[in-house]
DNA sequence: CCAAATTACGTAAGCACTAACGTAATTCCC
DNA sequence: GGGAATTACGTTAGTGCTTACGTAATTTGG
């Protein structure tokens, strides 16, 4: 589905999402056991079930909301006959809630409830309640003690500083070349033979028959890489372009794709074209910017299984556009 | 903190505010970049980035919201000019939406931004990112595959089949009286030299010296423990009362500690006491209704490190009250 | 001891979303 | 081929929360 490929950047509104579903589902429950409370009701009458009475802010600290949210449910809860409101005579700004009887009546009776519900997450939802469970709490210690704004803008200001290089194969990064590509076919598909040959030996199936790679640099890191793979004299396959994924979005692609076509063309190739999987949209947008032509059906004698996309690069077809429309297949 | 002791329980309400933190932070990151969008904004517009031209219900399902909040949003996006609704030829119900071209320039200025989020919640975040990811996709998937609502009406219904009894000890229930005291123990504090020996091997340290052992049953399942331990002639010590996390609330506690103190009257005993931790309030409570009473300090000569309360059984302090205001020292 | 600062709280307005409804346009199907 | 069902969508009202603000009551500090 397409929020997950998001990732992080739609972490929020997946969470809003569950959360939802949680709360939906406690009400449901409630209403079916005859409970007579709402979802949104309980922190509050959990928390003062346990303390007698409790003000306004006091509740509000414990269940981490804002003190007019619960002063407007403490309200509703007035309307629903769950709780009185009365003065601190100690101190006047303060208003103390308590539960009223019926109210106490109403919790002891849910005790079975929430154990059906703790059990039935459990059922359902099986290690993974305790994984998510866990990975919040940890999230929210991370949040206090690693404000995320700051660490977004630091890396936003060191993204800024350093210069997008791309630079032709070394020993040094033989190593990268494996991690980059490994990242993501391991994702979406699994690692095929030729791909481990390749990878493993980029010298030997790549270099020595007359092929190339690049690399982009951001500074320190290596984000991406890119091999021009030479099938037979003068004939380039584009393959191995990958682009670590917290790198996305700042063009690497594009200028390590420059680069393989610069070279194809330094060396006067006659023929250069590319495999690839459908479900890769944005690349294959890529691909087209930058003259690859969509053929029909896969290419004849192709190595991969996950190959179900065959361009070819025909750079006068259509010059430079910046896609004024889908292909059109003249 | 309040909210994580009620874990499941209270699942919703922490990734609902989980949820805000993430949507906040996001839009203090592109405010401060000058991004010109919002954070809710950001699933419809990439979403037609990549799509070129989308329906409001194709939108919809995509990102996993109503086609209502989708058209409003649609509304809100045009006002600011980032989108242009335009009917669909084909199908007049429809209305196509459209991203206008300001909104293609400030998308791709938005590249390095949304590399920086990805980067800057790794930092802050760590591995605890990744794991939080993978925990919310298990739980989509599992709340597809089995759901929720059902299998907490079942745990309901075969709670309320199920008879609640209290058993004495029997050789075969031993590993249960560890399991059900370690589970608490080591998430609360940490299991003490002398929890290790009376858990292991109960018939010696509490049967033999002349104590009792209690098990809660429910159907087949053990879910709750409580001991009487002989400490000399006479007096007694309640302790290692436990029940299972998952099974709280069906007054299991309070039928074990009534069983203890059946046996501890029946055995003529002149004193029963026990220590425990400040910070278990429903146990404190629950021991206070049956006749417990708070003693200043803690006991001499006690054997556990982690006791910061001392009580004394005193069924005439204040019987059977349910209680009319905290305790009164008297 | 009294003005200034702080706090505790309620209220109003706004936002993001939902549920429910109404209405065209399209598809289904006998 | 024409009525019934379905679909696609917009609108409205309502919910749960937030921010912003106003106002007492209390605490602080010179």
């Amino acid at each position: 589905m397409y929020l997950s490929s998001l990732a992080e950047l739609a972490l929020g509104s997946r969470l809003k999402s569950l959360s939802d579903q949680f709360y939906a589902a406690a009400d449901e429950v409630y209403r079916q056991c005859g409970a007579g409370i709402e979802s949104r009701w309980f922190p509050v009458l959990r928390y003062l079930r346990e303390h007698r009475a409790a003000t306004v802010s006091e509740v509000a600290a414990a269940i981490e909301q804002t003190h007019s949210a619960v002063s407007q449910l403490a309200d509703k809860l007035v309307r629903a006959g769950m709780l009185r409101r009365q003065g601190d005579p100690a101190d006047g700004r303060r208003s103390l809630l308590v539960l009223t009887d019926k109210a106490r009546r109403a919790l002891s009776a849910l005790g079975p409830v929430w154990c059906s519900i703790r059990r039935g997450v459990g059922v359902s939802l099986g290690a993974d309640a305790t994984r998510l469970l866990e990975a919040v709490e940890a999230c929210e210690r991370a949040l206090r003690e690693r404000p995320i704004v700051p660490a977004i803008l630091d890396e936003h200001a060191a993204l800024a500083r350093a210069e997008l290089e791309i630079v032709p194969f070394e020993p040094a990064l033989r190593g990268e070349f494996l991690r980059l590509n490994a990242q993501w076919l391991e994702r979406h598909f699994r690692l095929e033979e030729i791909d481990r040959a390749v990878l493993g030996n980029p010298e030997k199936y790549v270099l020595e028959p007359g092929g190339a790679i690049f690399f982009a640099r951001l500074g320190r890191e290596v984000v991406g890489t890119c091999a021009l793979l030479c099938e037979s004299p003068g004939v380039y396959e584009l393959s191995k372009m990958s682009v670590d994924e917290s790198f996305r979005g700042l063009g690497a692609g594009r200028r390590l794709l420059e680069a393989a076509i610069a070279e194809f063309r330094r060396r006067g190739g006659t023929e250069l074209f590319l495999e690839s999987n459908s479900a890769l949209k944005p690349a294959l947008q890529l691909y087209e910017q930058l003259g690859f032509v969509m053929q029909p059906g896969v290419r004849a004698g192709s190595h991969y299984q996950r190959a179900d996309v065959y361009m070819v690069y025909r750079p006068d077809a259509a010059p430079g556009r910046r896609g004024k429309g889908p292909r059109k297949p003249r």
